[in-house]
DNA sequence: CCACTACTAAACAAGC
DNA sequence: GGCTTGTTTAGTAGTG
C-alpha cells in the first residue's frame, strides 16, 4: 500500500539521475549523522558528538563564506550567489563520515590514546601556524602583486595563480581548523567523563572563526584546570573554589550571552543549575528535569536512582556545585547554544528554499510570458534572504530539480495566464522535477498555494485523483476539484487543462469509465496503468539500471517521507478518516507509483500488480468502450455525493468562482 | 531520424 | 442553444 511513487515522467532518465542525487543527499546526510553509535553512549557524549559537527560544519561554512568572498577566483567560475549553496549542500557530507568516526572512536580513550590525542592536537597546531604563516605570505605576495599590476596592469596569469594557492591554502588552513576543533571537542568530552590529568591550555587562536573561540579556549582551560584541582586537592577544597571558579570563568560566557541572545536565556538557566534544582525539585516535588526514568540525566552521568529521593541525593553528592560541574554547565551551555546556532541557521536556510521555491530564478530567453511567480512579497523576501545557502543544488547540475531554470514554462504568472495565448508547455519531462519524498511532502502545500506548474503527467494526478477517493472512482467533476483543490496552478487556465483531463481520460486504457445510476465515474485499472511506464523503461536500460540502483533509497526515501509527515501529524493514506487526506495521500501515491515502476523493471511484464494492489485491483477492464461494468453492481452510493472530502470541498467552490472556470457543481 | 510519450488545441457527438 | 462530458485527431516537443 506504502509505494513509492513517482509519476511516469517523473521517472525519465533525465530527471532521475538527478532524483537520484537527491534521494543520495537526503538519505545519505541523516543516516551518517547517526551513523556507527555504539550501544552504550551517554546522551551528553551524543550532543557532544553532535555540537562538534555543527561546530565543525559552521565552521567550514563560515570559512568557505570567508575565503569566497577573499578569493576572486572563486568568483570569477561561479556566480558569487551559487558559492555558499554548494556549500551549504556539501558540508554535511564532507564532514560527518570521518568526523563522526573520529569523534565516536575517540570516546572510549584511554589515557595513552589521549596522550596521543593531545600530541596530535599540537601537533596540529604546528602545522597550522605553519600553514598560517604561509597563507600569510601568500597574502603578502598578493597584495604586492596586486600594487604591482595596479601600477604595470599585467600579469592577470601570476595573480591568479597565487590566488588558487591561496585558495588551497585555506582550504587546507580550513580543514586542519576543522581537526582542531574535532579534537577539543573530544578532548573536552574526555576531559569531563574521565579525569584528564592537566594538559596546559593550547592556544586557540585558529579557531576563532567557528565559533567563539575564546570561550572555547576558557573551557578548555577550565576543564583542564578543574580536573587538576580535583585530583590534587579534596571534593572540600574544589567546593569552595567553584564560587571563584564561576564567577571569574563566567566572564567569557557573559561575552558571549551578549553576543547571542538565545545563550543569555540557557546561559541563565545552566550557570546555576544546583540552586535551580533545589528549588524547582521542591516546589515540583517528582519532576527534575534532570531526572527520568529512573536515571540521572546529568549530562555523562545516568547514574541509576532508584527513587526521586535517592536521585536528590545522587544529585547532591556528584553533582554539587564544583568546578567540573560548573564546566559541564558550561560545555552543555555552549550545546546548546550551538543547537540553536544550528537551528536559527536550518530555519534560515528552510526559509531560504521555501523562498526560491516561491521564486523564479529570471533568465532564459526574451520570454514572452514573464517568470512566474507567487507573491510579491515572497519575491521581496527572497531578494534578501535567497543569497547564502539556500539552494539546494549545486551549480554545476544544470537541471536544479526543484527550479527548472529553462524556460519558465513550469511556472506561469498569474496575470499573463488569461492574456497569454496558447503556451505550449511541456512539465512532465524536461522541466520536470525530480521528487524526493521530502519533496513530495513539503511541497504539496507548495503548490496548493502557489501557481507552479506541478511535476506530474496528467494521468497521474488523475490517477492520484482518483486513488484518494474512498470509493476510487470519481466523476470527472470530481477530478476537476481535486485539481483545483491540490493544485494552485489548476485554478487557471481551466478549459486547457480540463481538456486535457479529458484528453487523458479517454486517452489512456488505464482510465475505466463506469456508467452509473447518476452518470459515469472514472476508474483506475491499475494494472494498465503500470502497464504504461514499463514500455518506457524497458526501453532504457540505463533508466532499469538506475531504478534498481535505487532500489536501495526507497526505504530511507519512506522513511524520511513518513517521518516527516509524522512530525506534521500527517496521517498516511487513510483517506476516508482525516481531516486532509490529500497531502499524505498525495506522497503515498508517489510512493507506490515509483515502487510499482520497480516492480516492473525486476519482474517484467509478469504479472505481480495483482499482489500490490488488492485495493485498486478495481476493474480489469481493458476495453474501454464497455460502459457496463462489474462495478455497476457495486453501489451508486458512492458517486452521489462527495462525502469523503466534504469539508474540502467548499474550498473547490472558491477556485470554481474565478473567472475562467465554468465548473459546475 | 525514428519511435515513443506527453501536452495542447480543436472538432465533433451525445446528453442534459 | 448552451453547457458538460467524452472521443478523436492533429500538431508540437522532448527524449532515447
Amino acid at each position: 500500500m506504502f509505494q513509492c511513487v513517482l509519476s511516469s515522467s517523473v521517472l525519465q532518465p533525465h530527471s532521475t539521475s538527478c532524483l537520484f542525487k537527491h534521494l543520495f543527499y537526503h538519505s545519505a546526510t541523516p543516516a551518517s549523522q547517526k551513523q556507527p553509535e555504539p550501544a552504550v553512549r551517554a546522551p551528553f557524549v551524543k550532543l557532544c558528538i553532535f555540537s562538534a559537527l555543527q561546530v565543525a560544519r559552521q565552521l567550514l561554512l563560515q570559512q568557505q563564506q570567508v575565503s569566497g568572498l577573499k578569493s576572486p577566483k572563486r568568483n570569477d567560475k561561479q556566480p558569487a550567489l551559487q558559492v555558499p549553496v554548494s556549500v551549504a549542500m556539501m558540508t554535511p557530507q564532507v564532514i560527518t563520515p570521518q568526523q563522526m568516526q573520529q569523534i565516536l572512536q575517540q570516546q572510549v580513550l584511554s589515557p595513552q590514546q589521549l596522550q596521543v590525542l593531545l600530541q596530535q592536537q599540537q601537533a596540529l597546531m604546528l602545522q597550522q601556524q605553519q600553514l598560517q604563516e604561509f597563507y600569510k605570505k601568500q597574502q603578502e605576495q598578493l597584495q604586492l602583486q596586486l600594487i604591482q599590476q595596479q601600477h604595470a596592469g599585467k600579469q592577470p596569469k601570476e595573480q591568479q595563480q597565487v590566488a588558487t594557492q591561496q585558495l588551497a591554502f585555506q582550504q587546507q588552513l580550513l580543514q586542519m581548523q576543522q581537526l582542531q576543533q574535532q579534537h577539543l571537542l573530544a578532548l573536552q568530552r574526555q576531559g569531563l567523563l574521565t579525569i584528564q590529568p592537566g594538559q596546559p591550555a593550547l592556544p586557540l587562536q585558529p579557531l576563532a572563526q567557528g565559533m567563539i573561540p575564546t570561550e572555547l579556549q576558557q573551557l578548555w582551560k577550565e576543564v583542564t584546570s578543574a580536573h587538576s584541582a580535583e585530583e590534587t586537592t579534596g571534593n572540600n577544597h574544589s567546593s569552595l573554589d567553584l564560587t571563584t571558579t564561576c564567577v571569574s570563568s563566567s566572564a567569557p560566557s557573559k561575552t558571549s550571552l551578549i553576543m547571542n541572545p538565545h545563550a543569555s536565556t540557557n546561559g541563565q538557566l545552566s550557570v546555576h543549575p544546583p540552586k535551580r534544582e533545589s528549588l524547582s525539585h521542591e516546589e515540583h516535588p517528582h519532576s527534575h528535569p534532570l531526572y527520568g526514568h529512573g536515571v540521572c540525566k546529568w549530562p555523562g552521568c545516568e547514574a541509576v536512582c532508584e527513587d526521586f529521593q535517592s536521585f536528590l541525593k545522587h544529585l547532591n553528592s556528584e553533582h554539587a556545585l564544583d568546578d567540573r560541574s560548573t564546566a559541564q554547565c558550561r560545555v552543555q551551555m555552549q550545546v546548546v547554544q550551538q543547537l540553536e546556532l544550528q537551528l536559527a541557521k536550518d530555519k534560515e536556510r528552510l526559509q531560504a528554499m521555501m523562498t526560491h521555491l516561491h521564486v523564479k530564478s529570471t533568465e532564459p530567453k526574451a520570454a514572452p510570458q514573464p517568470l512566474n511567480l507567487v507573491s510579491s512579497v515572497t519575491l521581496s523576501k527572497s531578494a534578501s534572504e535567497a543569497s547564502p545557502q539556500s539552494l539546494p543544488h549545486t551549480p554545476t547540475t544544470p537541471t536544479a530539480p526543484l527550479t527548472p531554470v529553462t524556460q519558465g514554462p513550469s511556472v506561469i504568472t498569474t496575470t499573463n495566464m488569461h492574456t497569454v495565448g496558447p503556451i505550449r508547455r511541456r512539465y512532465s519531462d524536461k522541466y520536470n522535477v525530480p521528487i524526493s519524498s521530502a519533496d513530495i511532502a513539503q511541497n504539496q502545500e507548495f503548490y496548493k498555494n502557489a501557481e507552479v506548474r506541478p511535476p506530474f503527467t496528467y494521468a497521474s494526478l488523475i490517477r492520484q485523483a482518483i486513488l484518494e477517493s474512498p470509493e476510487k472512482q470519481l466523476t470527472l467533476n470530481e477530478i476537476y476539484n481535486w485539481f483545483t483543490r491540490m493544485f494552485a496552478y489548476f485554478r487557471r487556465n481551466a478549459a486547457t487543462w480540463k481538456n486535457a483531463v479529458r484528453h487523458n481520460l479517454s486517452l489512456h486504457k488505464c482510465f475505466v469509465r463506469v456508467e452509473n445510476v447518476k452518470g459515469a465515474v472514472w476508474t483506475v485499472d491499475e494494472v494498465e496503468f503500470q502497464k504504461r511506464r514499463p514500455q518506457k523503461i524497458s526501453g532504457n536500460p540505463s533508466l532499469i539500471k538506475n531504478m534498481q540502483s535505487s532500489h536501495a533509497y526507497c526505504t530511507p526515501l519512506n522513511a524520511a517521507l513518513q517521518a516527516s509527515m509524522a512530525e506534521n501529524s500527517i496521517p498516511l493514506y487513510t483517506t476516508a478518516s482525516m481531516g486532509n487526506p490529500t497531502l499524505g495521500s498525495l506522497a503515498s501515491a508517489m510512493r507506490e507509483e515509483l515502487n510499482g515502476a520497480m516492480e516492473h523493471t525486476n519482474s517484467n511484464e509478469s504479472d505481480s500488480s495483482p499482489g500490490r494492489s488488492p485495493l485498486q485491483a478495481v476493474h480489469p477492464v481493458h476495453v474501454k468502450e464497455e460502459p457496463l461494468d462489474p462495478e455497476e453492481a457495486e453501489g451508486p452510493l458512492s458517486l452521489v455525493t462527495t462525502a469523503n472530502h466534504s469539508p474540502d470541498f467548499d474550498h473547490d467552490r472558491d477556485y470554481e468562482d474565478e473567472p475562467v472556470n465554468e465548473d459546475m457543481e
